[in-house]
RNA sequence: GGGGGCGUAGCUCAGUUGGUUAGAGCGCUAGCCUGUCACGCUAGAGGUCGCGGGUUCGAGCCCCGUCGCUCCCGCCA
């Protein structure tokens, strides 16, 4: 790495680094002196006329160097991510060389004199351009990265996201909280991230979760509206949707409210954020609720994208005793079974059917059965296999059902809904992907609500917790206290006071109204098998404070990282998060996880075992 | 913990049925070029084909194992 000689300024009174940015220049300044500072962002040199796009945080600007100009023998030197210090004069452009592109298009610098400020070596993945490249490449050089245009733009958008939820959460009449980092380990929920004591041998402090607990404290503190853009931490194995480690919630509180208050807190705020940051995309103007149950029959999951347009439908009267025997036996042999039926509008092809099929056998199911409909002899007729065995008349009353036409199909799963749901839900999303039915152009938003209170653990015979073990259940206090622990059918039957906001198929959130009454709660966790004792014991600080005058009260936490995942059009939060980790949790510019010193482990009462070495 | 995909030059990738000295673009080095904005032209350097083993006269290519990255399942109240 070479360090030119730098030049001793000869302008006395301008800054020291620079008078304009790179992006400040326009054609009103032509005449002036200008002194700008930024990385070499890319370099054309001609023999005779060397050009230079100097870049910074805000803009590109072109400098000119040429025999003639002192500085040209140092111009000649620059590489790629150099960073230096230019001054030369504003100067216009010659006629029929502007370039439009460029918000400083119209000018140039002509460079007298270039200060090396910071050199740099060969680099291992270029600035310039939108090639795609490793992910390890990427984010062990993260800061190069970040340089490059597009995660430049995500990290500031990520910025100007969370400053407009701050100001219309506060304008919502929300007050900003912080709650601690350090905190107990929860027995409920995901795995913890746990921090040594030094100063307690054998224990250990907790990274949050989400502040949960602390937020349903600050409501019993008398506050009546929280909010944080909080961190939290889960030791879970991640996804593109899920960050390893840690992530951002706008965590939010309320009390005296119901459900309906929350909502109405809550959806302007992420529509505002939403219609302000999506470039003109069309926004969900009022989200339409959907209980679980409902999301599940005609989406196949909770977390529906709506802007796929296919609907399933429960078909099972039509191929109960009909002459399709596989999925008439299926529904003679169980009461619980059924036919799911997943439109396909426009994908009436036996090539796309057949390919649809071999989908599903790579999924690891038996098939998918379908129907595809073409015109015979001016009539809609039913073709495939099914259809042959199903008979005219019931592929009829199908084609109806369904509201289906020439050039259109309908493919079916067979079974224990409860099996086959999160198939049907996958088949729903291909077929709608394949078919090009999902208008990528828009934000289709929805509340999930009713969700079921409680589940039926098959493997361990026995009733759970269906999600949040802390909300409140839909039914009267004195009706819920009331339940008898044996009615296992009312019992599943129950539904939380509990929600989801999915956008476009994916969860930012989920909330609920809490349960606030310790007599509530101690009946709830009986009810999935927890002796009061246990509960005491593990949940006692939070027992106690619900036992000394708590409001009702209830709140939600959007997911940050994803909300602006959706804003930028990206696919993975590693393109929205500035340092992110790997898959594995690590981070592989600051080489964490790092191993610490004998001494640190001392200090805290650790040591280390290695698996196979105990 | 399980399954899929990928791994060839600093980077992005090609590499036929297993067959001579493994190629291209970008980047890098040297030279030429006075109006480019993905500048152009010429030449050059740069390779343990992730790693280990096997099959074969012969392996980048086939087989087994292993490691890394990634996507998914489990998990994430």
């Amino acid at each position: 790495m070479r360090f030119p000689p730098a030049v001793k300024s000869q302008i006395s009174t301008m800054h020291r680094y620079r008078t304009h940015t790179c992006g400040a220049l326009r054609a009103g300044d032509i005449g002036i002196q200008a002194r700008l500072s930024g990385w070499c962002h890319r370099i054309r040199d001609h023999g005779g006329v060397l050009f230079i796009d100097l870049r910074d945080h805000y803009g590109i600007t072109q400098v000119v160097a040429d025999p003639d100009s002192a500085a040209f023998k140092v111009a000649e030197t620059l590489r790629a991510e150099w960073v230096v210090r230019v001054d030369g004069k504003v100067r216009a452009r010659p006629d029929g060389t502007e370039n439009p592109d460029l918000p400083t298009g119209a000018v140039e610098v002509y460079v007298r004199e270039i200060e090396v400020l910071g050199p740099a070596g060969e680099l291992p993945m270029p600035v310039f351009g939108d090639q795609e490249y490793p992910e390890d490449i990427r984010l062990k050089y993260r800061f190069l990265d970040l340089r490059r245009e597009r995660l430049h733009n995500n990290i500031i958008k990520r910025g100007e996201i969370i400053d407009s939820i701050r100001r219309r959460m506060k304008a919502q009449g929300f007050f900003e909280f912080q709650t601690p980092i350090l905190t107990a380990s929860s027995p409920e929920g995901a795995r913890d991230y746990l921090v040594p004591s030094r100063l307690h041998e054998g224990k250990f402090y907790a990274l949050p979760q989400a502040p949960q607990q602390f937020k349903q404290l600050i409501m019993v503190s008398g506050f009546d509206r929280y909010f944080q853009i909080a961190p939290c931490f889960r030791d879970e194995d991640a996804r593109a949707d899920r960050s390893p480690g840690e992530f951002y919630q706008l965590d939010l509180e309320m009390s005296f409210v119901t459900q309906d208050d929350v909502f109405d807190a809550v959806e302007p705020v992420i529509r505002g954020v939403f219609e302000e940051f999506a470039g003109g995309k069309p926004v969900t103007p009022k989200f339409p609720r959907i209980p679980y149950k409902e999301a599940q029959e005609k989406y196949g999951t909770d977390k529906p994208d709506l802007r796929n347009p296919i609907a399933m439908q429960n078909v099972s009267e039509i191929f109960h005793g009909s002459g399709f025997k596989i999925f008439a036996r299926i529904l003679e042999a169980s009461a619980t079974a059924a036919v799911w039926a997943i439109p396909a509008p426009g994908g009436g092809s036996r090539a796309f059917c057949d390919r649809m099929n071999s989908w599903a056998q790579g999924e690891g199911q038996p098939g998918l059965g379908y129907i595809f409909f073409a015109s015979e002899g001016g009539a809609v007729v039913g073709r495939g296999p099914v259809a042959n065995n199903l008979g005219g008349e019931r592929t009829e009353a199908l084609r109806q059902t369904l509201s289906l036409n020439d050039g259109d199909a309908v493919f079916f799963v067979a079974g224990e809904p409860q099996t086959f749901v999160k198939f049907a839900g996958a088949a729903r999303t291909k077929i709608g992907e394949e078919l090009g039915l999902i208008d990528k152009g828009r934000f289709e938003f929805c509340w999930i609500v009713d969700f079921p209170m409680y589940e039926w653990n098959e493997d361990e015979k026995k009733i759970d917790f269906s999600h949040n073990p802390f909300s409140m259940p839909n039914l009267p206090v004195d009706e819920f206290l009331a339940l008898d622990a044996s009615d296992r059918e009312k019992i599943l039957s129950l539904r939380a006071i509990q929600y989801d906001i999915v956008c476009n198929g994916v969860e930012l959130s989920s909330g609920a109204i809490r349960n606030h009454r310790p007599d509530v709660m101690k009946k709830a966790f009986a009810i999935a098998g927890y002796p009061e004792a246990e509960l005491e014991q593990k949940f006692s600080g939070m027992l106690h404070a619900l036992s000394l005058g708590a409001p009702p009260h209830g709140g939600i936490a959007p997911g940050i990282d994803r909300i602006v995942m959706l804003l930028c059009g990206e696919e993975n939060l590693r393109e929205v998060v500035l340092f992110p980790m790997n898959q594995r949790a690590e981070d592989l510019m600051m080489g964490a996880p790092s191993e610490v010193s004998p001494k640190q482990l001392r200090e805290l009462h650790i040591r280390v075992v290695r698996p196979g070495t105990s």
